[in-house]
DNA sequence: CTAGTTGCAAAGAGTTTGCATGGCG
DNA sequence: CGCCATGCAAACTCTTTGCAACTAG
């Protein structure tokens, strides 16, 4: 944990606005591409490359963690809240609607036990989705089922 | 499982060779360009247009199924063994090496009944994809640990 | 002053699409 | 013959890289 490395990060304005985003929205799971939008429609341009080093620093020193977003359309990138985070639960995506479900759940605590102990395999909740249907798809899906 | 589209499927030279490599290579992941490769390393070329088209076909109709492939380099297939019930169990695929363990057990039943129940939700098995790492590399990774 | 950071544009990887041609049924 | 499949190349999306300019410490 402690700087074996001798590199400096230095405190830029856009690195520490990326940072903030990420306090401010601490549920948030988002893509690179819509942190750049965010900041241009706040007035604040970022270049994207910059977005993709700075996300990839906070990724290396623990910060934020990146997942590949099911669809494959690109990762995302939500913050590790060591509090309560997203770290440790699973989400549920809907692969009708789009809806993601946060699922927190002592359940999932048994969960990774069980496959830890009986398949010898130890699950990463930030980067594994769960796909399915929501209630009110798996109605319609039901109904139009082919 | 009858017919119910009217959709004809024609049966083709490179669509069967798609299908015929899956079927020699049933624990194979692979991408759409090492299939590229291969076959063109074999001395039959099929474009690459075609693979993913054919790929498509091949998911959408259930014979194969679609992975992310945890580093995100790109999506790999595996055919799914209709007999050994990869539609319905669980993969979980290691991040690290690329392992794909096939997770056929009755706790997931239990799994499915608590989402359901309590979240609301309808598990998808054969589209999800738990990641996480392996017991081997979680060892190594346990000792490079930053 | 020095080394990390930024921005732009160009390069890359993986995948999809448009369109003319080819081939199954 | 009609319609789906194929091939090629171009288009696209997401991400990375090269390089000169910039700036925190």
């Amino acid at each position: 944990m402690e700087n074996r490395e001798c590199r400096r990060n230095y405190r830029t304005r856009q690195q520490e606005s990326i940072e903030k985003y990420f306090r401010l929205n601490p549920d948030s799971c988002v893509t690179a591409d819509e942190i750049y939008l965010y900041f241009m429609n706040a007035g604040e341009k970022i270049g994207k490359a910059t977005i993709y080093r700075s996300l990839d620093r906070m990724v290396e020193s623990g910060a934020i963690k990146k997942f590949l977003s099911g669809g494959g359309e690109g990762a995302t990138y939500q913050l590790i809240d060591t509090g309560n985070g997203c770290d440790r639960h699973f989400h549920l995506k809907c692969t009708c609607c789009g809806e993601v479900i946060h699922m927190d759940c002592e359940f999932m605590d048994e969960f990774e036990q069980h496959i830890m102990e009986h398949h010898r395999f130890r699950v990463d909740n930030g980067r594994t989705i769960i796909y399915g249907l929501c209630e009110e798809c798996a109605q319609v899906h039901s109904l139009t089922e082919k």
